[in-house]
DNA sequence: CGCATCGGGGACCAACAGGTCCAGGAAAGG
DNA sequence: CCTTTCCTGGACCTGTTGGTCCCCGATGCG
């Protein structure tokens, strides 16, 4: 989860091993807080005592609160797309799909659907606030998106999908379902949404296999 | 749009015309403040000013900052359902989801995606914050969600859906699509991306038509 | 070992947010 | 009218929050 360093330090002068890893528990603490509580809601001090650091390292290690919200978008993105990257790099089947869906179906299970998507609370906290997060988490949702649409390419390459299935936008209408998946989820304080949502958008990409191996109806 | 009161007063004492229209102009000072820049960056010196009111009537009308929230769900909530209630109540036909479709997508693309749904940003923003507000949100979703469901059970009673769909579980998908596209359209600061998100769960509940009236793919 | 940096502790500050108060003016109601 | 209640203006208070500062300790390097 936490090897090497996810958290890129801002190289320029010499830094220290741990400078590092200060720099890194008060990401991390910043990750956990701001999930559950979002962004807004979460004070300086709240990261400072939760890192068990002191004021001077958290502006020592970031300019201001926006810089080390901006530091955060780029510490979360690459968590999930490496997690992502884990269960999507070698997908080739729509089995593997479906996989994928229960891994995060369970996952968000865990608290009853509370907090929803790391990346898709803070879109929607920042989109409207700080142009440049806004930016970086569009490319992420675009990397992420592209891991997705990667994968439908190598299954219509491979004649399990259709030729007429456009990966683009399926991955696309994927992501959409889930990110409102979340958003209902914890809402509701329960997964269900975000099945039905999910389940919705694997029917429509099973509309488009080659096979119609199981029973194309409900 | 702002027509009778629309917002519910907290009917105790007696209550005349100008205070009512005090608390209405708070309330839409506060709507349109707070769909722009989020409700936890919006300050009551803020919503003070764009109503061209004073502090204490802020405190005259609502007890504290969160009641002043609290009652623009439930404002906002309303103003949604009545709109939506226009373009659902009547829904019979294929087609007349897609007029509703078209009317969102066009809405939303004239601030070229920004901002977002104005409940979905207001439950990712308090559901872990407000027990109360995620509830009365949660209710609102339910209605809204009843709407679309309501109309689907019209079309397979008619004959339009076949029997095999689950208006209940379509209702979620629209829905999910319909939040989620709002998310990534508001990231992306383009509609694009809630249109592919409301076309897939369209031609998800168009796989349930009865007769399969247009091409099925594409 | 001794200098030059880097890293850390925590007191302190200023601005701003939410929230209070009171005095005066407008509406009801008799 | 004239009393009572409601409504409004805006000064004021206070806790919190982001942000600064200074001094000391740790670390790396010749």
């Amino acid at each position: 989860m936490s090897d090497e360093q996810v958290a890129a330090p801002t190289n320029r002068r010499r830094i220290s091993q741990r400078g590092i890893a200060t720099r890194e528990r008060i990401l991390e603490a910043a990750n956990r807080l701001m999930f559950v509580r979002g962004v807004n809601a979460t004070t300086l001090d709240d990261v400072r005592e939760a890192s068990q650091t002191s004021k001077s390292q958290l502006y020592h290690h970031f300019a201001d609160k926006q810089e080390l919200v901006r530091a955060l978008v780029k510490y979360r993105g690459a968590l999930v797309l490496q997690r992502e990257r884990g269960g999507l790099e070698r997908l080739r089947s729509f089995s593997g799909l479906v996989r994928w869906r229960n891994a995060l179906v369970q996952a968000n299970s865990l608290n009853n659907g509370r907090y929803g998507c790391g990346l898709g609370s803070m879109a929607v906290e920042l989109s409207d606030q700080d142009e440049q997060a806004r930016s970086m988490l569009l490319e992420t949702f675009a990397a992420w998106e592209k891991l997705i649409s990667d994968g439908l390419h190598r299954m219509r390459d491979s004649g399990a999908l259709r030729q007429d299935a456009d990966p683009e936008k399926l991955a696309t209408g994927l992501m959409a379902a889930l990110q409102g998946g979340y958003l209902l989820a914890n809402a509701a304080h329960n997964v269900a949404p975000m099945e039905v949502a999910l389940d919705m958008a694997l029917e429509h990409i099973k509309s488009f296999l080659s096979q119609p191996s199981g029973e194309p109806t409900r």
